[in-house]
DNA sequence: ACCTGAACACCGTTCAAGT
DNA sequence: ACCTGAACACCGTTCAAGT
């Protein structure tokens, strides 16, 4: 059976959700497809690239509606939306934090977050410093969470910790907006 | 010749060092231990155990003496010292991140930062919390500091570049400290 | 205690050849 | 255009056997 890139991603997606990063393989995805895994290299040049498109399709997947606000409010929405996308796949944001640290995919977040940046008037040397300082506080995060949640896939009651986690990441963002809002354009410091 | 686990661990910093991450096979290790890859499981478990343990020796060669002083020059100096150790090897972000994140080592650096802020008398929630938003951001950004260096490794005039990565890194840094202040303990906002 | 050598069960990628 | 099948050059790990 004949096969487009659109079907190879999917198919991809769906390895790494039920058997993980490790698992997804070219010659596992080959076989699932009913394909030799040196077939995929018609629709991708390498795996590395074929792991940018299945980041970027995680992605869109968690887009949500954007309703508009203050800077950190929108801030806010932006982040929790690229968290709750990594999360809702299984090793999402091993894979959306690597493909992004090697440039591979995964470029959309940090535009829009330097986009609200410039949008509020923050200073131009601030504007990259701080999208890619909320970046990695959430890749960061939600990795170690991620890693968490799938380490404590034994019994004991898992409720409270996912509550406490949300809850710390909730704490860790306020913090670097606290900072951002410090440098705030005068008049524009909506927080505190 | 017969090798101690201290042997391993020199050598395999030199592997790092020379050939990267990526190059750092038990199989190669051993040859350059004129070892069989098989031995080498006769000093550690695994080969994660392994990488560990040479995380942790980056961090040691790392560590510099400590200059009291208040709570934020006090994080600023550990948070230079990690990204500093980090910077001195090849693909060194890249393995002291991952290490740490899968729980394997490199735990240091997180204990010194909570030991700083409790120090400050942070409230206890903010402790964990803070220490490991700075440590995301150290490593984040060293990471794609280190990731950039090494592609870049080609002609053009590298120096300023190098200097805009420090001062991103003190910018970011700063963005951090300067939300950490806001929550600061009645009387020791040291910054702003 | 420390190591060899062979084996097991895999990898990503290339490439001539097929339809 | 899309795929097969074989090959190349590797992996981490286990294990019986050697010294």
């Amino acid at each position: 059976m004949r096969h487009h890139r659109d079907d190879i991603v999917e198919r991809a997606v769906r390895v790494l959700d039920d058997h993980g990063l490790a698992s997804l393989t070219m010659r596992r995805l080959g076989s699932e497809l009913g394909l030799q895994a040196s077939a995929i290299y018609h629709h991708f040049p390498s795996k590395q690239v074929l792991l940018g498109a299945v980041a970027d399709e995680l992605l869109a997947r968690g887009r949500r509606p954007r309703a508009a606000g203050a800077w950190d409010d929108r801030l806010v929405e932006a982040c929790y939306e690229l968290r709750d996308a990594m999360l809702a796949y299984r090793d999402g944001a091993d894979l959306v934090a690597t493909v992004y640290a090697f440039g591979l995919g995964a470029q959309g977040p940090a535009e829009e977050l330097e986009e609200i940046l410039a949008d509020a008037g923050f200073d131009e040397s601030l504007v990259g410093v701080g999208a890619r300082t909320l970046l990695h506080f959430v890749f960061g995060h939600t990795f170690e969470e991620q890693t968490a949640m799938q380490a404590g896939s034994d019994g004991a009651v898992i409720g409270d910790a996912a509550l406490d986690r949300t809850g710390d990441f909730d704490l860790g963002l306020g913090l670097v907006l606290d900072g951002l809002a410090v440098h705030a354009p005068a008049g524009r410091r909506v927080r505190g």
